[in-house]
DNA sequence: CAGTATCCGACACGATACTG
DNA sequence: CAGTATCGTGTCGGATACTG
């Protein structure tokens, strides 16, 4: 496999540089994105709209608007996640995950579970760090 | 539910300022990031030096010496990288997987197969969205 | 060889204000 | 309600030079 991107920058994934990197990189980046994965998950549950997942997401980490629409439009380009703009007034959009998009959130779902197993281990882990740095 | 951060009311949290974001988020974002995700894989398949990993992500990917160092210390510091340096001069140090480590990198090697495997079909996805939105 | 130190640009991100 | 526009800041990240 082969990944890369180009100049600096962490997610310029907009520019589509195809030269020397490997695609899957890009395929990761959004699906392990911090907000992606939050946003994967809820809709693993069932679908949403951009409402309800700003005050799902926010009652745990303070994503902004602009956030939450730029992340769910890359997983929307990418195929992940299918967005339904009922024409009405005023507007109502609901957000469900595409059967790719399921296999993405299933994958991300355990890795947050494990996550969540581990966490206590590995605060374990950097404490004792720390400690044998000192860091008075 | 509280699958990818803790509980929901996970607002407490007087230890160290993870800026109100629950700690298995640190953990998942620390597995996940850019170059953590080559560091473990890499490592998956044997131990490896500092030179070795530097000149294998290299060829894919343009880690500075910075990141490369850094990664490894986060992982370190996680729990799921052990550094090995040996008292000898030149220097020589290697980095192995941790039992915690090598459970992460398993997941994070299922993710970067799965990505593989889908990333055609993202890239369609994008050129479909691309194409319809209009990209001048 | 295995890092560390410094400079600096680029972007992620949050907060706020505004639009359809 | 569902976004977009703009701004300021923090961090990422590469390049380069230096140390043990």
């Amino acid at each position: 496999m082969a990944v890369s991107t180009a100049g600096a920058g962490t997610a310029a994934d907009e520019n589509v540089d195809t030269g020397g990197m490997c695609p899957s990189r890009l395929v990761m980046e959004h699906v392990t994105s911090r907000w992606a994965v939050l946003i994967l998950i809820r809709l693993l549950e069932r679908p949403h709209r951009f409402g309800e997942l700003r005050r799902s997401i926010r009652s745990i980490g303070q994503i902004s608007e602009k956030m939450l629409a730029r992340t769910l439009q890359t997983l929307e380009r990418d195929g992940f996640v299918h967005r339904d703009a009922k024409p009405v007034v005023p507007p109502h959009v609901d957000y469900s995950l595409t059967e790719l998009g399921h296999e993405a959130a299933e994958q991300i779902r355990m890795l947050a579970l494990w996550s969540h197993d581990r966490m206590h281990q590995v605060q374990k882990s950097r404490e004792m760090y720390d400690a044998a740095k000192g860091r008075p």
